[in-house]
DNA sequence: CTACCGATTGACT
DNA sequence: GTCAATCGGTAGA
């Protein structure tokens, strides 16, 4: 990979639209992370939305706190979370103070892959990005990112893949996995069949 | 200060 | 498939 890999960051423009449909668009785009050990980036395979409304599993329904401040804030930042000692990333969608985000899920790896290798502690590639945390430990997110202004195209952003979005019929569509509550709702996108996707076989395909 | 929870993971049957 | 360890953040005493 070259040094420019992987080139432009998506526009904030990309971020201030309907959650849903920034969840959807951002299968297939590159998630990119640079630290002083380098450059570890791969494409987004899976992701969940948290609306605004009406969703009680959104972080943001009981009003704002220190915690979820970020999802209060401009689109096109870094919503950074613990979760059972461990991180999940999200990116903020939506005008500011609507408080919509997009969890990634999981990514296929492209780049860094000896890095994200060290720092999982493990080879095997499926399983270094697939899982939110997993995707996090494998590129060094963590809460220092919070808040982070993913247009920068610096520490980490997201960039359009030149192979382009998957076409409709390769998205599948399910239930949010891990989700207690607002389970009705289908809010999970996914790569069919693709192998770095979590959550169980039946939700992969 | 303590109690409790969770958008998870990995080990195990 | 089941299950418990994990710990930062929040709520409440």
């Amino acid at each position: 990979m070259s040094e420019r890999f992987p080139m432009d960051p998506l526009p904030v423009a990309f971020y201030d639209r309907d959650v849903v449909r920034v969840a959807r668009e951002l299968l297939g785009t590159l998630l990119c992370r640079t630290t002083r050990h380098g450059l570890a980036a791969g494409r987004i395979v899976e992701t969940e939305a948290y609306l605004a409304a009406d969703d009680t599993a959104c972080h943001a329904a009981r009003g704002k706190n220190r915690k979820n401040a970020s999802m209060f804030g401009p689109p096109g930042r870094a919503y950074v979370y613990p979760i059972h000692a461990r991180w999940c990333f999200n990116v903020v969608t939506e005008p500011r103070r609507v408080a919509s985000a997009v969890l990634i899920r999981a990514i296929e790896p492209l780049a860094g892959i000896p890095l994200m290798q060290q720092r999982r502690g493990l080879d095997q590639r499926t399983d270094l990005a697939r899982g939110p945390a997993r995707l996090c430990e494998a590129l060094a997110i963590d809460r220092r990112l919070d808040g982070w202004n993913l247009s920068r195209g610096r520490r980490v952003w997201i960039a359009a893949d030149q192979d382009g979005p998957f076409p409709d019929e390769r998205i599948g569509c399910s239930p949010r996995i891990g989700v207690t509550s607002a389970a009705e709702l289908h809010l999970r996108f996914y790569v069919r069949g693709n192998p770095y996707v979590s959550g169980p076989q039946r939700l992969r395909v």
